[in-house]
DNA sequence: CAAACGATGTAACCTGGGTCACAATGAATA
DNA sequence: TATTCATTGTGACCCAGGTTACATCGTTTG
């Protein structure tokens, strides 16, 4: 991207703010991004499938998408991730071939960074200082990853419901001791949990009926922490 | 450990024909065994806990290991990983902070080499070919997670138990077209697809009648793979 | 050899949660 | 305002698979 694109300066930013590269020098970040080409993504879009998956890597400047798994014959799907702007996608194939059956499809409308493999590792090799930027981000993932795994299979799809609510908490300014959730549809809720939207709607009511929590989507809040932990199992 | 020690060759073969290595210089490899110190682990110990786990890695020399994750308030457990002579335990711990809830627990008396995460990573910096070596491990590693993701909340115990198994076919030498499993317990076969152990009874004693597989415990041979890979759904 | 222990086989029972089917509520478009 | 479409609420049904409880093997140990 060149430096009098209109997108340079927001790029830069979203770059800067990154997780991904919190630990690198500014003029270091500015060259890389020369690396890398803007483009948009129309949300729904299967904005990287398997097939493209292991050659290009991309960082996201706007937008969510998903990062998901399907079985054909019935139908279901697993959000493995949500990924947001500063995020990155097929970072993985830096290390070893990218993801095979996962695909990622655009929440809203994006707007994306991206470059190929080939490119990203020559500039690694020249820039050994960006493995500790990305590699803790790796990390994560794969923490997030062993996380959703124990969930799975050690508890119910009430607590790990109960679970990815209170990962999603936000601090509300305006109320005292109440917070907001994510505005994601039941479906979605339910594809990340590895369950089915009437069973998240029927946890959720009863946990209105409760006053456990409160509001619909897009704007949930949590009435009673406690209880809510308290199905959490810790 | 000093070249003169007893197990010296031995831990040096298993070095190099480790897939951690695969692409590392002999010399340098000789060199990094000089950071590393041997202990032995019996059966049924926690080899590595969680409080440990942040300040040392292990390379496996001898004998095998679960890596796994326990909800106390079920007394349920799920493997993560099984990891033998080759494999090293907490190196994502190279990466961000390791593993936080894993245990590693010894299913047979082991041989370990182990060292500080401090050192490791100043070896890391001084000999940054050897992140060519080690990080397709961990991304092998995090393509697994993200496959028993998949497995738990897109597939029923039965196509999850048929696929581990295909996972572990060994090509047997005596018969042709058959293939022998690993010497697993049906319990530890239960922990790693997320289920309990007479749901696997059930479902081995089934195929067992449908003239699928046949043996027991140590010696299962797979009589029919087509109706196998049906059930495991592709 | 007896006894003790672990790993298996099996049967009876029961419930969490998945499936189906429809109604109700918005929000968006004509 | 009427119509369409996506999202949500709810009830009835049902079954995969988890729970409990024994009985049966092999293997190890006194």
């Amino acid at each position: 991207m060149q430096q009098d694109s209109q997108h340079y300066t927001r790029c830069m930013e979203i770059l800067r703010r990154s997780p991904l590269f919190r630990n690198v020098d500014n003029v270091l970040l500015k060259d890389m991004l020369q690396l890398f080409h803007y483009k948009t993504r129309a949300q729904g879009e299967t904005a990287i499938s398997s097939e493209s998956a292991s050659d290009h890597l991309y960082i996201i400047i706007s937008g969510r998408a998903k990062v998901s798994v399907y079985n054909p014959d019935n139908g279901r799907e697993h959000i493995l991730f949500l990924i947001g702007p500063g995020d990155g996608f097929d970072l993985i194939s830096l290390l070893d071939g990218g993801w095979h059956d996962a695909v990622a499809t655009a929440l809203d409308d994006m707007e994306v960074l991206y470059t190929t493999i080939q490119q990203a590792r020559e500039w690694l090799n020249q820039h050994p200082d960006f493995n500790r930027a990305f590699l803790p981000y790796l990390g994560e993932q794969m923490h997030g990853l062993a996380d959703q795994v124990a969930n799975l299979s050690l508890f119910d799809t009430e607590a790990r419901l109960a679970r990815l609510i209170l990962r999603n908490l936000v601090p509300d300014k305006m109320v005292q001791e109440v917070s907001l959730i994510n505005d994601l549809s039941q479906e979605t809720l339910a594809s990340m949990i590895g369950s089915v939207r009437v069973v998240v709607t029927r946890h959720l009511s009863r946990w209105k009926q409760k006053k456990v929590i409160s509001g619909r989507r897009g704007s949930w809040s949590v009435l009673d922490l406690q209880a809510l932990l308290e199905k959490a199992k810790q």
